[in-house]
DNA sequence: AACTCATATAGACATTTGTCAATGTGATTT
DNA sequence: AAATCACATTGACAAATGTCTATATGAGTT
């Protein structure tokens, strides 16, 4: 992931208090989405749209097992976007405010 | 913070390109609203819209200076939502799914 | 006091989001 | 093949979001 729109799926991902408790119970290890329907009080369909949006955001990885879907964490994308966090709230050299002569930042201090 | 829907303001103030653009200029250091706005091709009250989510979010402090607004990064907030992730990520003794009985987490693997 | 500069707020609007009931689809079972 | 189970999709809808123009507020300047 290269640019800031590629974080801003997985944020809104995040930004929704049923999905952070998805994300939460698939800590435990892998869960079917008829698992995880039993802890909420929300129809089907409504947590198959949530499951969409975890696994196209790439924080939720989902494969067919016949009729069911298992899904697990995929760390890789949550450690990228902790990664992502850290480099936009810390000083650096490529900083956006850098680019193109930044009245602000390139001013001497 | 200590309940999931006290992070959905902070992950929604990251879930917008411009807003993670702002933040990364902050991270050179306090800036005033005039500077932020122009870098963007935005209207000056759609700015102070995006400030005002990303302060009441947390992850920006304002302090008024006169007839500018002074903002800067509120580092403890993103270092919290970090934790935060690495904590629904991550297995642990208390994880919701174990929590009242969870058939799919009690059960012996 | 009048004016200007920096920022906030209000109102309008199109788009997106989260939810549901109903229906579709594909896999397993009978 | 018919029925059932697990999940996805569709259509509808209210609420939230991001944007603008216009206007208000509040601070400094003339």
């Amino acid at each position: 992931m290269n640019s800031y729109a590629d974080y801003v799926p997985v944020f809104k991902a995040l930004s929704d208090e049923t999905r952070l408790k998805i994300i939460d119970m698939l800590s435990c290890g892998e869960m079917c989405a008829c698992d995880i329907l039993e802890k909420f009080s929300i129809s089907q369909s409504t947590l198959s749209y949530h499951m969409k949006i975890l696994t196209e955001s790439g924080l939720v990885n989902g494969v067919r097992d016949g009729a069911w879907m298992r899904y697990t964490l995929r760390i890789e994308t949550t450690e990228e976007a902790i990664n992502f966090i850290n480099y936009i709230t810390h000083d650096k050299d490529d900083c956006i405010c850098k680019q193109s002569s930044c009245k602000v930042c390139t001013e001497e201090k």
